[in-house]
DNA sequence: CAAAGACATCAACTTTTCTTGATACTCTGT
DNA sequence: ACAGAGTATCAAGAAAAGTTGATGTCTTTG
């Protein structure tokens, strides 16, 4: 049996991708974080060098990577009794197209007057 | 006079621009001030559009239009009592570019057992 | 098999961020 | 000058995020 989902949502862009720009926007917005993907760009690292690094105690840089993680923006190999993680560049293309796609759109641009521009208030 | 800056630093990329990216990623962190990116894709919108269209009390949207305003991702026009805000595109650039940025430098892709994959622990 | 290393996870606590309701400010029309 | 609309700001409380130290789980090595 088949169900058409006919989607009679009144208020559309309301929750699929917002909740996944959220989700990745917050893992970036945290300097540590940050300061981690930088390491990682140079090529996959294990916790204990990027502990050293950032001078960061063990289990604040295993929270933090648990939110990347979780955001899609590290993967972890595990060997023997280490975790490297290196980043998905394809959570980077997320993000670059999100910054494009939340430009203002064509004509959207104000020419003071032009109508549609503040049909606000009376 | 001239300064020479030598750049003694031992941790270098820690402050500069990192504040600036926490700054920007932490403002897109939010659902509700990514709506009201969206809303203001179609040009400028007075806080009360946005009030409407929202269902969001007024202090709140006031309280996030500061976050983005702060974080120099919108503008805001006076115009009598009203207040129109609108997209700041360079600020979306930055974001952009901070994206392309964190992608892993060239020859960071892990060869198994190429020179320089973790140095690590022993 | 015991000991030690590399991580993850948990609980308690601190800090930051959001929300809400009240209040204040600034124009505008009368 | 007054009343009311549109916003900003503030204080207090609620919720979310981050930090720290302890503990647990594998895994490797002697």
């Amino acid at each position: 049996m088949y169900y058409t989902v006919v989607t009679t949502t009144t208020h559309p862009r309301t929750t699929p991708d917002l909740d996944r720009a959220v989700t990745l926007f917050h893992a970036l917005s945290d300097a540590t974080r940050l300061s981690i993907l930088e390491m990682l760009r140079g090529g996959e690292r294990c916790v204990c060098e990027l502990q050293d690094e950032l001078e960061a105690a063990q289990s604040r840089l295993s929270f933090h990577l648990k939110v990347l993680r979780e955001a899609g923006l590290v993967s972890d190999r595990r060997e023997g009794r280490w975790a490297y993680y290196s980043i998905v560049p394809e959570a980077l293309g997320e993000v670059h197209d999100l910054a494009v796609g939340m430009q203002p759109k064509k004509g959207a641009l104000r020419v003071l007057g032009s109508p549609g521009a503040a049909s606000c208030c009376r």
